[in-house]
DNA sequence: AAATATACTTTGCAATACAAGGTACTGAAA
DNA sequence: TTTCAGTACCTTGTATTGCAAAGTATATTT
């Protein structure tokens, strides 16, 4: 057992919440994407945005237009739908229960949340 | 998409740091462990929490003890290992990326933490 | 003995992060 | 023109894990 994948499992489904957080600020493409989590400190990797932004689209959270670049080829602008709001209004109720039950759990715990 | 199968998504790995968490405070065994989340507001089953255990058990995370009951088969209590103790505090330290990861990201949205 | 309650275990499935490798388009250098 | 480098997008295979469902075992009650 390693942190490694033990933080890996942490961040399962969290990074669907934190790619809509991040959308619903304005549309971004995919290497935006990975900048932007990466300066909030979540390191991505293609491999796994791709796949993810195609599912969102699929579940109509998402939608995307192509907008070309002056430098290199065009890029696909994913933005969030209407359906796509509301579903990150429930992620975030969902993340509010989450952080609730871990603060109710780490009573007695001599861990305060680091601010950096 | 579904917002349970998000939630449960949301869960994954969180389990692992719930029941450490938990397992922090004093032994317990499996349906202590569910009570416990329960009032924590965090619905776990057998089928998911018996294999995580004994995961965590292999991994010398924990280790665990038979005890008689009053009323019933024997228990299993359940403890933290030193091991244990030290991956609880890696685990605390990956929490706390993660809350700052979406509070960077929640910037600008309009969703309080409820208190509840 | 049979039934019930409690506790622990196993099997099979679906979802997902990730590594690794691949495709396609653009513009500049050779 | 051809080649190369940079950017962007996509696919395949693997390991992990939550969960439903069904099973096994022990203790108490009827």
């Amino acid at each position: 057992m390693n942190t490694e994948n033990a933080k890996s499992q942490m961040r399962k489904g969290m990074l669907e919440y934190c790619i809509l957080l991040l959308l619903h600020k304005g549309p971004a493409y995919a290497s935006d994407i990975i900048q932007q989590l990466k300066e909030a400190q979540l390191i991505v990797v293609e491999g796994t945005l791709y796949p993810l932004l195609t599912r969102l689209k699929n579940d109509r959270l998402l939608k995307y237009e192509w907008q070309e670049s002056t430098q290199g080829p065009p890029r696909k602008y994913y933005a969030l739908t209407l359906d796509g709001e509301e579903f990150l209004r429930h992620l975030d109720s969902a993340w509010n229960e989450l952080t609730n039950t871990v603060s109710i759990l780490r009573n007695g715990i001599a861990t305060e949340p680091t601010l950096s």
